[in-house]
DNA sequence: GCCGCGCATTGATCAAGATCAAAAAACGCT
DNA sequence: AGCGTTTTTTGATCTTGATCAATGCGCGGC
C-alpha cells in the first residue's frame, strides 16, 4: 500500500522507488527496461539551475526539453489579459516538467526558490517514449494522477471556504515535508502572494486565515511566518474540510 | 493547424482524424500500428448504454473498464462530506473514460443524457498499452491535453467572475456544437444545476447571468431555455474574459 | 383544456471575501 | 546597529455572489 498524496506532485510517485535524486529516479522509471535503455537515458541528461524568482518559460514559449525537478520549487501559472493570475501547479523535487508531444508551454513556469532541473531533449525523449512501452505506460499513469490532483484542486477552488483552502494547502506542504517527526514541521516554499495565487484568494485573506488557524491552535508559526508547525494533524485535516487521510488502495 | 478546444474533451482530439463513431476512432488511435493490432482492438470492444440520470460509477467504485463516449453526455463530479459538489469534467462524444493503471474511480460518473459507451476491459487494455508504444505515447499526449484543460478550468474557478464563467461555458458548448452555421446554435446538454456545479456557482447566479447576457444581446435563448443562439461569438468570447480564439500552434 | 410537477427565473437580504489603507515585522545592506 | 525595502498583518468598508423565498413557465398526463 503506497501513500497517495493528492496534489500536483503525482509525478513524484516515481521517487517512492528508493531514489531521491534525479539520476536514480530516472533509473527507476526504466526499472522494467533492460540496462541498455537505462544507459540511453543517462546519456541524454543535462542539468540547469535557476535563481529564485527567475522565469523558466512564459506562456506560449517553445519548451525544447522535458525533465524533472532535482532541487527547489517552481510554480505554473496561467493568467487573464487584465492581469488576474491563477497558479495551476506547484512543482517540487521529483516532479515532472514539460509535455512530450507539444512544443509550446501553456503556462508560465517560474522558480520560487533556487531551482535545479534535470532535463532531456524533448524530441529525443519522445523517440524513447515510442520505443519503451513501459516508460510510456508509466507516464500515462503519472499524467492521470496529475489530472486527478488538478481536479481535486478544482473542488477546492469551486467549493471550499477560505479557511478550508488555506488548511488544505498547509496540510499538503506538511505531508510533503522531509521530516515526519512530531510536531510536524515544514518550511513554506511559497510566500503569501504565491499561496493566494494558488488558492484563488487574496494575500490579505490568506494572512487572516493563517492567523485564525493559529488562534484556534491548529497550527503554529516560526521563523517569521515562514515555517509551519502542527501538533494535531487530524485537526488540520478537519479544518481542510476533507478528513480522508490520503491513503488509497492501488 | 488544428483547432485547440480548451475544455475537458481533449481526448476527443482523436476524432479529428476523420472518425466520428467509436470503432473508427480506435482504428485511428492505432494508425501507426499494424493491422493485426487494429483487429485486436476491434476484438476487445463492447458497448453499453445508460439512461439520463443514471449513475455509472460512484467515487471509490472499482471501474473494470476504460472506453470512450459514443453518444450522449456524462459528468464527473467530486464532493465533500457535507454535500458540496463540484463537477470536474464533462464527457462528450469521443471523450475517453477511465484510468489505465488504476482500479478505483476517483470521482462519480453520471449520465446526464442517454449515453452509450464503447468499452474495453481495463486489464486487457493495459496489456495492449504495454505492447503498443504508439498507443501509449498518444495516450500520454491526450492525458496532458486533458490536464491543460483542467488547469484552464482552475483559472476560471479561481479568478473569473460569474458572468465570465457562464459566458465561458456557453462558448465552450457552442464550439463543440455540431452545426457551424450562423447564427451559432447549440442545445445545452446540462441543466442549470449541472452548469452551476461545473462553474462553482449556484443555480440562481447562473440563471441571472444568462438573463444578463441575453439582456445585453450577447446570446439568445430558444426551446424553453435549453437552446443557445449566438449571433456575435466575438462578443461572447469577450464576455468570457478570454478573447484568444482557441487557435494554437501544434 | 386543465392540472401538477420539475425546472428556471426573479426578488430581497445576507455574508464571505475583496478592496482600500495603514501599521508592524522581517530582511538585506552598509 | 541603523535604515530602507519588502512582506505580512491588521483594520474599515464595499461588492459579489450566496441564501432564503416566491413566482413563472414548459411539458406531460388525463
Amino acid at each position: 500500500m503506497t501513500r497517495y498524496i493528492p496534489n500536483f506532485t503525482a509525478f513524484g510517485a516515481l521517487a517512492s522507488q528508493d531514489c531521491a535524486s534525479c539520476p536514480i529516479r530516472h533509473r527507476a522509471v526504466c526499472a522494467k527496461c533492460d540496462g541498455a535503455e537505462m544507459d540511453h537515458l543517462a546519456d541524454m541528461k543535462s542539468y540547469r539551475s535557476w535563481e529564485a524568482g527567475e522565469t523558466i518559460a512564459l506562456e506560449g514559449d517553445v519548451l525544447p526539453f522535458v525533465g524533472s525537478v532535482v532541487q527547489g520549487c517552481a510554480t505554473l501559472t496561467r493568467s487573464l489579459e487584465d492581469g488576474r493570475v491563477q497558479m495551476v501547479g506547484l512543482l517540487m523535487p521529483s516532479d515532472f516538467v514539460g509535455r512530450p508531444g507539444r512544443t509550446v508551454a501553456p503556462y508560465e513556469v517560474t522558480a520560487v526558490t533556487d531551482l535545479t532541473l534535470c532535463m532531456f531533449d524533448r524530441e529525443r525523449f519522445e523517440t524513447l517514449l515510442n520505443e519503451a512501452p513501459h516508460l510510456a505506460s508509466r507516464l500515462v499513469e503519472m499524467s492521470l494522477d496529475e489530472l486527478d490532483a488538478a481536479r481535486d484542486w478544482m473542488l477546492l477552488l469551486g467549493r471550499k471556504t477560505a479557511r478550508e483552502r488555506v488548511a488544505t494547502l498547509l496540510a499538503l506542504v506538511l505531508r510533503r515535508a522531509p521530516t515526519d517527526a512530531n510536531p510536524l514541521r515544514a518550511d513554506l516554499p511559497l510566500g503569501r502572494e504565491a499561496m493566494a495565487s494558488y488558492l484563488g484568494l487574496t494575500i490579505e485573506t490568506v494572512s487572516r486565515q493563517i492567523t485564525a488557524l493559529r488562534r484556534d491552535g491548529v497550527i503554529r508559526l516560526d521563523g517569521g511566518g515562514r515555517t509551519v508547525l502542527c501538533d494535531d494533524f487530524a485537526a488540520l485535516l478537519t479544518a481542510a474540510g476533507d478528513d480522508e487521510d490520503g491513503i488509497m488502495p492501488s
